[in-house]
DNA sequence: CCGCATCCTACCGGATACTG
DNA sequence: CAGTATCCGGTAGGATGCGG
């Protein structure tokens, strides 16, 4: 009773690139693109391997519009000094954008960028991955 | 010049599931699934949030065959206490497979299991990305 | 020799209290 | 409400040692 039942006609997990398609790719370049790609991905996991950057990111993969400090905060349990510095860094790498309205009481919005929106297949895939396997 | 140039024809960043596909899928599950669902979601966020699990499994993904310790401690540069830790996580999450051969120099080989590979979709539109974009 | 385990240090993330 | 200030515990980094 631990795995999926009945399992509701899942499509296949293939998620567009593969892994061969990725290298062929990559090679493709000159060798300064090259580099470059490989600092830029270097740079992304290091962003993304910091704690609840993914968590983060994720809950504005599946919400419909903006999220608000204390939505983040309330949804994911994090300490409010984490969660500031990780919109931070996600606003400085402008994956996020962050708009401060001045009313009372305070209101902050917090909008995923045309940048963020491109990476957020990555989650619906770890979403899938989810649905056909355990931890 | 810290822009791509002349970007040899790369394929549309789709990357098979889009949000919209992933939240209605999950919908069409039962409650109780949804929620394991969830769960195994966090778990993995968790996992993958973890300092250099990411660029791990990233080394897997482009990798051909099964990689080493050193090899990995070189690639990453991490510390081989912290790359110890975090390569038996992964082994425990069945996402790597590790075989020791006794021999003179010994070896210890880490394969990616099915499971992992399953997964590398992931770091193969991470990849894209970092072609597109920068940071 | 390679793959770790150990020891220590530095930094990062968690909890709480407080402010604009 | 949306953070910041402060303190504290845990975790990653660096050097070293050692067993296989």
């Amino acid at each position: 009773m631990t795995g999926p039942s009945d399992p509701p006609a899942v499509p296949d997990l293939d998620s567009g690139l593969s892994r061969e398609e990725a290298i062929a790719l990559r090679e493709s370049f000159e060798d300064a693109e090259q580099e470059r790609i490989r600092r830029t991905v270097a740079e992304l996991l290091d962003l993304l391997g910091k704690a609840h950057t993914m968590a983060v990111l994720s809950e504005f993969a599946f919400a419909e519009g903006p999220l608000r400090f204390s939505d983040l905060e309330a949804e994911l349990g994090i300490a409010p000094n984490t969660l500031s510095t990780r919109l931070r860094e996600l606003n400085e790498a402008a994956l996020l954008e962050r708009d401060a309205y001045d009313e009372v009481p305070p209101r902050v919005e917090y909008t995923p960028t045309e940048r963020a929106e491109s990476l957020f297949p990555v989650f619906a895939h770890l979403h899938h991955w989810a649905i056909e396997h355990e931890l």
